[in-house]
DNA sequence: ATTATTACCATACAAATGTATGGTATTTAG
DNA sequence: CTAAATACCATACATTTGTATGGTAATAAT
């Protein structure tokens, strides 16, 4: 039995992922009917099935929003890391091949926040260590005092933010380094988010 | 209008985000009121209605599994913090009335898995300080290498985990601490569980 | 030429689901 | 005492949902 996915089928199992990762509920037939345009559940009924005998997914008979994924090994959820951040070095963000970790299922991404690995030890004084992956929220604004991840002058500044009348006020946890203050409309400024956590995970793994 | 719950109220309101928090899609009333033992779903129905009106919860009418938290300010979720582990110390678990932390709902817990806080410097050399929060999973094996959280002679101890022939080595990450030998079945010896993960949150917090 | 696979549609139906309505018993508030 | 709120039960009903069955058209395989 092949286990190969035809195109459409391949979309379908996607969505179907993006709607149970994403958005945390399975779809009905009819919703993903909707989605693709069919007039009938009938037609998706008959993918879920192909896609079932190939082994992507299991149904739960009977059940409404039964569908799980058969792909996650019951604890770990691949997440994208989009990127690597470093203090002072520009913000990388892998093309298009993105890495991926094994989140436990315990790590899952509200749908508009994303990952970055930190490397290097330049954020030591947030308790921030290589390897660790921060969880960025690009969607809030920023309150003060919260740690923002923010590109200035092409390079990556970590940093406690303060808002100031016109001004924005960036500062260090390392005292050592002297708080950055910068015209709220400075060109080369851009605030790419919040870091709302950091997660680290225990497994040793194979590093490259 | 009260915001207050009843008791059997909040029960019902724990179930929903153990299920929607935990398992990953919400109930539905049949599955609830099972659940519970209800012989019927109405009675599930009233509740929800009543969880509604105090603004806990909100339900996609019409629509299967439909309902949504409310609770959590988008980005939040309230999770228990069972206890304190501060290595050396006894393991203290809060006996009833349990502290909660706002987990992003990034962090979702398995079903089996619970959250410690840590206290005091003693794990700083795995790099996990005080007021961190470890996510304990207690049903895994532990696999060699890992970190566990385990009971000695009603002290807690939080090292590297190695199983040999009959025994278990417990190794500190800090090497100036020597690695405790001790017999598979020692009487005082109970493990606790794994260290699946850390998780700091960046949110200024009120500290007590 | 025939068969199998894929990709749709339509219709039908039992079971599950959300909702509405009415009822009873107990507790709480005025 | 009375009224309101709470906690259940039963029954009823329109939709939704999953599933089954049959059909059409296009393509690929034998």
């Amino acid at each position: 039995m092949s286990r190969q996915l035809t195109e459409i089928q391949k979309k379908i199992l996607e969505h179907l992922i993006d709607q149970i990762k994403g958005k945390g509920i399975p779809p009905t037939l009819a919703e993903v009917a909707r989605h693709f345009g069919y007039k009938n559940r009938a037609t998706v009924q008959q993918h879920l099935s192909a896609i079932e005998k190939k082994g992507y997914i299991r149904k739960s008979s009977k059940l409404s929003r039964g569908i799980e994924l058969t792909l996650e090994d019951k604890f770990f959820v691949p997440r994208p890391v989009l990127g690597e951040v470093a203090a002072g070095s520009p913000l990388i963000i892998y093309p298009d091949a993105i890495d991926t970790i094994d989140l436990p299922t315990i790590v899952r991404m509200p749908k508009d926040s994303f990952l970055l690995r930190v490397k290097g030890d330049s954020l030591k004084d947030a308790y921030i260590f290589s390897g660790d992956i921060v969880i960025i929220n690009p969607n809030l604004e920023p309150r003060n005092g919260q740690i923002v991840v923010a590109i200035l002058d092409d390079a990556v500044v970590v940093k406690r933010f303060f808002k100031k009348k016109s001004q924005i006020e960036l500062i260090s946890e390392n005292p050592e380094y002297k708080p950055m203050i910068i015209d709220k409309r400075h060109p080369s400024f851009k605030l790419v988010g919040i870091v709302v956590g950091v997660y680290r995970s225990m497994e040793k793994r194979r590093v490259g």
